[in-house]
DNA sequence: TCTCAGGTGATAATAGTTAGCAAATGGCAG
DNA sequence: CTGCCATTTGCTAACTATTATCACCTGAGA
């Protein structure tokens, strides 16, 4: 999306389809998790996959409180953590700022950018084979990775004398 | 170190030698960056040297009170910040938490328990020819990246019932 | 030895997050 | 359709990690 086609071996990572149909299978999941479906919940999940941009706690509780004015930042965080604790979305928090939460959950990895530590998409199956392609590290068993790419976007590039 | 060794295409990351050279070696370095060489800068560094732990701030100042018992806190999280800008050491926060410092400024990567937040280092050859393989991706300059497994260690496998 | 830019300790301020609790409500038994 | 009650929410205070402020101190060069 925001990346350029000539990645080699990455590829963009491209988010999934319709918005309205992620939100009322969201719900379901809700249900089979023992979950109540609240509206907050709701509004929380639709801001969060609506977003390009690995929004924080507060990014979301911007977006929600247009359509929820009373809603409360301690419940965005709240849910956002429930959210990642049932598999609905997960936390990024590259070079150590607020958390950043992601609604994509197709496997993919992250550029982050070094200036303005915006966080973009991008898959890279090489890597997901070599990640995938063990199960125990001694007696450590592998439940998953991530890689981080750290660039300079073109707008942090031209800031920097360098 | 604390890995064990039938790692596959992965292999322990090795910390360096001698420690007193190496808080030698770090004083020359700050010299050369105009930087002044305190007793409490040699402290951070020979704690955060001699730790195989990735140690947070408050570890370090831990550590470095049994020596220098009137240093504060400000310091230690200024003079960590102050290290990984020239160089001297680097910041990871895997998951979300406070940040950890890492000594270890050789190549490597991290295995993060994602029951007890601990971090191991890790050698993985393939990822870094993979990391290194592209200097550009679309208009993004590649400055670097890294590659967190997420495990399970034995003891925090014995806690949860699964 | 003198000087002073840079470093330090003490402390306050800030940002992000979590905890505590009374009030509200989603989902279900009747 | 109720009415109930375990969950969830909003509000608020507390907490943790980090950064800012500022008066005093000190490493390092003249
Ligand atoms: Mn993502
Ligand atoms: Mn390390
Ligand atoms: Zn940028
Ligand atoms: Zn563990």
């Amino acid at each position: 999306m925001a990346v350029d086609p000539k990645l080699g071996i990455y590829r963009p990572a491209v988010p999934a389809g319709d918005l309205g149909a992620r939100v009322e299978a969201f719900s379901a999941r809700c249900r089979e998790h023992g979950l109540s479906v609240t509206p907050q919940r709701r509004a929380i999940m639709r801001a969060l996959l609506a977003s390009e941009d690995h929004p924080r706690a507060e990014d979301v509780y911007d977006a929600v409180r247009a359509e929820h004015p009373t809603i409360s930042l301690a419940t965005v965080h709240r849910t956002l953590e429930t959210l990642c604790q049932i598999g609905e979305a997960r936390k990024v928090t590259p070079l150590h700022h607020s958390a950043r939460y992601d609604g994509n959950l197709s496997p993919h990895h992250h550029l982050v950018c070094v200036g303005c530590l915006r966080v973009l998409d991008v898959e890279a199956p090489q890597f997901d084979e070599l990640l995938g392609s063990q199960k125990w590290l001694g007696d450590h068993e592998v439940v998953g990775g991530s890689v981080e790419i750290y660039v300079r976007c073109r707008s942090c590039r031209q800031q920097t004398s360098d």
